[in-house]
DNA sequence: GGGCTGTATCCGTATAGACGCATACACTGA
DNA sequence: TCAGTGTATGCGTCTATACGGATACAGCCC
């Protein structure tokens, strides 16, 4: 096991949050914990040209957040690892919360 | 409770996750799950300018991540919400786990 | 092998974010 | 009120990333 500097942690760290934080790649990563599909179906079902999804989904298998397997002519990409749909739910649990504590906020004002 | 457009949900939904997809504001939150600190402080503590952490701050504090209170002459910054530390932690495992497993095909091969 | 479907990449462009540095601002305490 | 500490912001620059559209590429199937 490689002695991972501290700093190189962080930023690997950061990388794969990083890959979380575009509202495309959220839906994706939705519709593939779903069922697993193939580029252009992922396209059709999202509504997004062929070629977003496919750079979208490139950066999403860079992570491991999404892996492929071949079936017939078409790519079939699925969930890396179904734990990220837990992140994503605690996430927006947490978002939705907080901006419930604001609007109580304003609307006490 | 407001009807909340989809498309909306997912902008938001998107904005908190990107609020901590970067290094230092990583970083930041692990420094302040451990305690509370004003700027200054959390600048020396992380050896990073002041005004950078003053930034990095804002931007998690937009997102409720982070509250502040003020303590005679400095503002303490503190976690808005624990379970954002759960979600980083679960983020690195996630990681973790993935760079293990390529590891592991680099050498078997 | 050639056509066909499905997928990935190239190009140029536009936008967003992070940074360093200097500086403005806010609040405290005497 | 004024000095002094602590915090936030303005500015210019640089890099990274997302996009549309066209197109290259790959693998399957007849």
């Amino acid at each position: 096991m490689a002695a991972l500097p501290l700093d190189e942690l962080n930023e690997l760290h950061a990388n794969i949050c990083q890959a979380v934080a575009d509202p495309k790649r959220i839906l994706i990563l939705y519709a593939l914990a779903e069922e697993a599909r193939n580029v252009s179906t992922l396209a059709v079902d999202l509504m997004l040209p062929q070629p977003t999804v496919s750079r979208h989904l490139r950066v999403l298998r860079q992570q491991s957040l999404v892996g492929t397997r071949r079936e017939g002519p078409s790519v079939i990409y699925y969930l890396g690892d179904e734990r990220i749909i837990e992140v994503l739910d605690l996430m927006q649990q947490i978002m939705l919360e907080a901006l419930e504590r604001q609007t109580e906020l304003l609307s006490a004002a």
